[in-house]
DNA sequence: CTAAACCCTGTAGTCGCTACGGAGTCAAGC
DNA sequence: GCTTGACTCCGTAGCGACTACAGGGTTTAG
């Protein structure tokens, strides 16, 4: 009745590298599933959903260990979700920071971009990164 | 004359984890060193420069490879900075991009974030993560 | 002279996969 | 029954950018 997948068919199914499953189980994230008397892995509609929900996890930037917590959580029907609720609050920090971050380098970054002098000791980009100055900085050269 | 480093010196000097230096060493950034009778490292200014030039990529989010460019193009002084320029464009590129994805997860996840119920079979958060729905889709439960 | 601080090498761990090699298994067509 | 091709198995190694040992040798200050 319950149809069982073959790791190729969940890969499909769940969207997630049948490589990436089998790194999956050996990590703790799936368990182990049963197996066919030749050894191959069979699996079941839960297993879909759980993949799923690791995919999403990830996709939303959750670490392999964050999601194992949000699966054991998810597990647990009577304990309250604030728990889960930290971590993702904890984990939008992080993002936070990390967006802080990349804005701050782009800032940078775009300072230095468009030189065109047509040599490196000139170009005020190498400089940049040799000084900590920038093209409009004081000393700046024509580029 | 000119003053020499011990790697213990250069780190201090150049803000770079000491057993980085080495790893840059082998990596192809750093060039060997001289070393004493006893063979430990000896660094000169230049050698903080070059250090202080690849942290400042580092703190860019260039990746090594990417550096490891923008060295030899800074050690030929004839040829254009153009492609110094080229590096930096998709650098930036890449940055937006990843600042979109985070901002999309953030966007998500904010979504989620929240959620007060008292049970995780209740907890929007987790459902969220199963089936893709959030509190605010149309059958949300009150939290 | 001794102890602390420094340095050496080589190796293994982190994270989240991905890719291989070399084997065994299964289903379909002939 | 036999072949072919697609699938699966396991174990291991690679990526990038470090970091952290272990188990030694060296230098320096008191």
């Amino acid at each position: 009745m319950a149809k069982a997948f073959t790791i190729g068919a969940l890969s499909r199914e769940s969207g997630v590298n049948l490589e990436t499953i089998r790194f999956y189980e050996r990590s703790g994230l799936l368990p182990e599933p049963l197996r066919s008397a030749s050894g191959y892995r069979h699996y079941q509609a839960i297993d879909v959903r759980r993949l799923r929900f690791i995919r999403r996890g990830r996709e939303l930037g959750f670490s392999l260990e964050e999601i194992k917590a949000l699966l054991a959580l998810a597990g647990e029907p009577h304990s309250p979700c604030a728990q889960a609720d930290r971590l993702v609050h904890e984990h939008l920090q992080a993002i936070e920071a990390r967006i802080q971050d990349l804005q701050r380098m782009k800032a940078e970054l775009s300072k230095l971009a468009g030189c065109d002098s047509q040599q490196a000791e000139h170009c005020c980009l190498l400089e940049a990164l040799d000084s900590r100055e920038c093209c409009s900085a004081g000393d700046a050269r024509p580029s």
